[in-house]
DNA sequence: CCTTTGATGTCCGAAAACGGCGAGCGTGAC
DNA sequence: GTCACGCTCGCCGTTTTCGGACATCAAAGG
């Protein structure tokens, strides 16, 4: 028998269009592009609260990185995926502001140098949207190639972290 | 994500061989034999607490029912199940001590009535054995047909009620 | 009287499908 | 030559689908 754990939600604009937040007890949780598809079995926030401490604070720093005032994340994160993904999601936390990786890179920065697409597929759920910044995962061509959020909404990240295209 | 929710368990002699009893903080939440295979996915208690109050309680009520002094059983239940299986259960506990009843009939009783061979699924997976009594559901040609704790306890137990066999 | 057949809910394992990839190869424009 | 494309094919974790196996039973056909 299992409990659900509680989650709270708040949504935000940006310069990339609305977001949503997401916060259990033990921190941020989600962050994701509230337009068009929805990602697939996100975690439901059933209570929207948008006091909530983990989630101002979020937004805080979200709203500075948008401003161009803040280059890194500092929040408590609570990722819920398979130990593959969530060793994914661990590499990208590693890619400095304005660099970009290659999905294969990130394969064999995880010890799986042959499992490329499945970065990407791991990098397609990644919860945490650009405070995990899946975005600065590009295909070893220099191609875009895809995001969540829209590739639009990819290379606008890219731009205002001055990667180089 | 989802958190666990705490078992404790105790184990108890009986005439039909060692009972491992299982309770949640909501009620009594197993029952099952201990010799020969495991069931399946059940909860597995992480913890024992021989002075569990539901432990208790659940073995004070099972001594006097191998003792011929008690008929019914008064008991908080907490039963882990989707709703057919606990509807099922449900049904079981309506069976009076002594009598039995067919597959086809619990499967009626539900209002499922070509349902009899789920029925016999779900009784299966009856996760408080002897409290809820699906020891007293037969084949409809009267054979006992299957007992997860050997069908010589289904028996031994039937006739400890007095059914007619 | 015995065998066969379909309906039924759940679990479980196997197999296939599905991607935010990437290297290799052939082709065609210079 | 050589460089850019585009196509194909192997890779790989996750998700979905599918098929059996079960504590059955009534009806139909031999």
């Amino acid at each position: 028998m299992t409990t659900a754990t509680r989650y709270t939600y708040k949504l935000i604009d940006s310069p990339v269009g609305p977001l949503r937040l997401l916060a259990s007890d033990k921190g941020l949780a989600g962050v994701w592009f509230e337009r068009g598809r929805q990602g697939r079995a996100r975690p439901r926030g059933d209570v929207e609260d948008a006091r909530h401490p983990v989630l101002v604070e979020a937004e805080r720093q979200l709203r500075e990185y948008f401003a161009g005032r803040r280059q890194t994340f500092d929040l408590e994160l609570d990722l819920a995926g398979t130990p593959f993904q969530r060793s994914v999601w661990k590499a990208l936390l590693t890619i400095p502001f304005g660099q970009t990786r290659t999905y294969g890179e990130i394969a064999k920065q995880v010890g799986r140098p042959s499992a490329s697409r499945a970065v990407g597929a791991a990098n397609g759920q990644n919860p945490v949207a650009i405070v995990a910044p899946c975005h600065r995962v590009i295909g070893s061509t220099g191609a875009l190639t895809g995001f969540g959020g829209g590739l639009d909404v990819k290379e606008r990240l890219l731009r205002l972290e001055g990667a180089r295209l």
